[in-house]
Formats: C-alpha cells, sequence, structure tokens
DNA sequence: CGTAGACTTGACGGCACTCAAACAAGGTGG
DNA sequence: CCACCTTGTTTGAGTGCCGTCAAGTCTACG
C-alpha cells in the first residue's frame, strides 16, 4: 500500500520539487497518511456544491473541473484540474463547499482526510507550507485567468488556456513535444472561457488556420509555440516554475 | 507597541473571529511578531510585479488593489484589500511577484517579515491554518469573479462587486446601514470589471434609475438590498462567513 | 480664473451571442 | 448488420451588448 501510493504520489511529488525540495520523510508522510485511492468515472460529481466532505482529494490521474451553476442553468468553470493537483484542499479548511468539482474524463484519486491534513499540519511545518503554497498557485492561475477574461480577446483567451495546459501537464509528465489530450467539448470549452459553444468553434477553427495548433479531440498539438505564446501573451511566470526554498 | 499592534489587528481579528476561535495566546503571537507599521500615501505601489519583497503586509486602514498590466497599458485589477486583508501573504510563499499591489488610498499597513511568518507556521499551527485560509478565501473570491466576469452581463458585475464589498466592509465594521466608502473612479471599475469607463458610467445611471443604490462618489449607499441582491444574484456563501473549527 | 481630472452623453461599429440547421460519429437495439 | 438516436462539430444569418471615438460638463484646486 505504501509502496503504491508513492507511485501515485509521483505526479505531485514532481509539481513539489519543480518548486522546492522535498525530504524523503516528508514523501513517506504523504503516503503513509493517504487515504483510499478511488476511481471516479467521467462526469462525476465529486464534491457537489453545499456538500461537507471530511476529505480533501489528490488527483492522479485524468481531469476534473470545478465549476458554478447559475440560476438559469448556465454554467461557469473556475478551474481545470491536472494530474498532481490538490484538489478540494479549499474544503479542508472552508468546509462547505460554495461550488462543484467533478470528473471531467475518467479519474483516478487518492483521498485525504481531513483529520490526517489536520495532523500534517502540526507536525510537518515544511510540508504544510507545500500545501499551502499549492492553493496559492491555483489562486495565481485565478488571477490570470480573470485578466484573460477581462481583457483577452477570445481568441487570445483559448491560445491562453492552450500554452497553460501544456506547460502544467509538462509538468507532471502528460505533455510532450507539443502534443497533449484534453478530454474537453466545446461546451467545456465555452464554460471555461466565457464563450459560447459555438465561438469556440470558429475560434478553434482561426487559430488552426493561422497553423498555430491542430486538435482532433482530445488531442491538442501545438504547430507553433513562438506564434501561440505571441498571441496568447503567454508569460509563465504565474505558474512559480522557479526552484526555490519555501 | 504590543498594544498599539492589538488596537491595528482589530480588523483581522474580526474577520478570523467571524470563522473561528482565536486563543489570546494567538493574538499576542500576531502582535509580538508584527513589524513596522507604515503609511502609505494613494496610488503608490507597495509590491510592483517582478519584486521579491521579504514581508508581506496587512492592511490597517484604507484599500489596496492587486493589478496586472498588459502589454498594451490596458490594466486588469484582480483583487480589492480592504481593512483586515492580509495583501501579499502569496509573497510569503510564491516569493517572486507576478502582478502588483498598490494603495488605492492612503493606507496604514503593517508588515510581517518572511522569516517571522515561518516561526508562526512552525510554532503555531493554529493559526497558520487561519492565515493560510485568508489566502483561501482570497481564492474563493477570485472564482466568484470569474463566474460573474465569464457570465454575468455589465450590469450584473456592478451590482455583485456593490454586494460583496458591503459584506466585506461590514464584517470589518467599515460598512453601516447600507452604506460605505469605496475610493474608486469609474476607470478602476472599469478594470476590475472588464469593462470600459464609458460603460461603467451608462451602468452606475442605470442602478441609480432602478432605485438600487446611491453613489456620491466616494459614498456608496444601497437603497434597496433584496433588488440589489436579485439583480446580481448574490449569495454569500462564498465569503465563509460561518464560524467552524478549522 | 484657468487647468486638470473625473463624470456624462451621443453616435457608430464590431465582437461575440442567439437561433437554426446540417453534418459527422459512435452506440444501441431490433 | 443496419436504422436510429444521441452527442458533438460546423456553418450561416441576424442581433445586441459593450467598446471606441468624440465632445461637453462639473468640480477641485492652485
Amino acid at each position: 500500500m505504501a509502496l503504491a501510493s508513492l507511485t501515485h504520489l509521483q505526479p505531485l511529488f514532481k509539481r513539489l520539487q519543480v518548486r522546492d525540495q522535498i525530504t524523503s520523510d516528508e514523501m513517506t508522510a504523504l503516503a503513509a497518511t493517504a487515504g483510499a485511492i478511488v476511481d471516479v468515472p467521467a462526469n462525476t460529481d465529486m464534491a457537489p456544491e453545499g456538500s461537507r466532505p471530511g476529505f480533501s482529494t489528490l488527483v492522479v490521474e485524468g481531469f476534473a473541473i470545478r465549476y458554478n451553476l447559475l440560476g438559469d442553468g448556465r454554467r461557469q468553470i473556475t478551474a481545470i484540474h491536472v494530474p498532481g493537483d490538490f484538489i478540494d484542499l479549499p474544503s479542508f479548511l472552508l468546509k462547505s463547499m460554495d461550488h462543484s468539482v467533478a470528473a471531467l474524463s475518467d479519474c483516478r484519486v487518492m483521498t485525504y482526510s481531513h483529520q490526517s491534513l489536520l495532523d500534517i499540519t502540526a507536525r510537518w511545518p515544511h510540508l504544510s507550507r507545500m500545501l499551502w503554497l499549492l492553493t496559492l498557485m491555483e489562486a495565481a492561475i485565478h488571477r490570470q485567468w480573470l485578466v484573460t477574461m477581462g481583457r483577452f480577446s477570445a481568441l487570445q483567451r483559448m491560445a491562453h488556456l492552450v500554452c497553460e495546459l501544456y506547460v502544467r501537464l509538462e509538468t507532471v509528465g502528460k505533455a510532450h513535444n507539443g502534443r497533449f489530450n484534453l478530454p474537453m467539448t466545446h461546451v467545456g470549452l465555452a464554460d471555461t472561457l466565457g464563450l459560447s459553444p459555438v465561438h469556440v468553434n470558429r475560434i478553434l477553427g482561426e487559430l488552426r488556420s493561422m497553423r498555430l495548433i491542430r486538435w482532433d479531440t482530445p488531442e491538442v498539438e501545438i504547430l507553433d509555440w513562438a506564434g501561440l505564446r505571441r498571441v496568447a501573451e503567454f508569460d509563465d511566470s504565474y505558474l512559480n516554475l522557479r526552484n526555490e526554498p519555501r
């Protein structure tokens, strides 16, 4: 079980090691306090709005999203989570879910009871700072999304999302050579970018005709990284990829 | 100095006590590790993009904003900070600023060196969870803003911002009877809501003619809370106002 | 009294939305 | 094995919210 856990924790360790040193004791502690490994089928709510989960979950494999529903049924996705993301760390301290978390694709997740996270904060100050860091990195992504939503055109928003996902997936070894999988429909992209599905389709066509990307759902290929980056005004500093003591 | 600090920490304590119990030992610890109290004049950058501040700051009095500048000079404000907000807690762990923080009005702030915050995480697990909670609450506000930016009309966005600021300011005793001060021009509001200043003006006129608010800069008065709330689809649960053990 | 900054109002244009319909692909049951 | 259905993608036509440009008003302040 412990060995299996360490394997499953690889994406998280990769993410953390990009930012700081993690001791093997800390790795062992994270593996020892892990709860069950659960497979969640695509399009399943893991933590619905209004619920009070007693545990947080770490994505091992697959994609998850965080979203809000409006009164009239419209949806806004506020985060896309990839392997190594500790989703629902917010629920650890916020307690009650003010939004929903769902599996986008089939997911494998590990659970961490809030009690075990409490123990970590009491006994492993550096490790708990690293978990805190994860939530701060998520907030940094939120801020960048706010910038793109407020000030970017639809084309720029889409280009920026592709750049961001590529870098984040590459960090955990899920993207190579400009290619990655994104199991998301036009409706999902529209709900992420604050657009309509029809317009998402037109924008993707434009990015294709500009020879910036190829997109055979679910595979995305970046054909011209420099060009895409320029269109998106993408600067990865908000992703905090530098390694330094925290 | 310690006594003076406790006075200055009142807005922060009010915010925290809405969410959880804070012991007097923890209050004393926060007061003891506080650094200098600094007055910052309006429209001054406190933490410019690219800088690496060695301390975080707590707003004691006044308003501050977090913003990004785009290549062509456009601006997007990603957060409005009020007294009791621990701004730049992100800088404690993210280290390098990927955006700027500025005083919106004349501000009084307290500084906390990153070293002293490190000491707090090592010695006061519950208190550090409360600081972590503050960053999670900020992320929750970011998510709500993403929803309004992505799916709300300009009118709804403005109404929602007024509702949010009223509740946040009331929590720290800076709003009463539907009234509060917001030292922000139409340009600032436009950069917050992702609109143009011209349209902000029109929207404010509409909210006025709907008898929902009065707005004699800088004083804002909510004339019809239920009506404003309805327009904004405002639900305060994302602000986490419930008191429970964290 | 002149100037600067903020607010206000009008005209016009464009990006993105809605509505609508056709096309493609995968899954299911008869 | 194929008709059928469901889900997703694509394309066109028309509309509207909000942006830009421009000019004018109001207030504070030196």
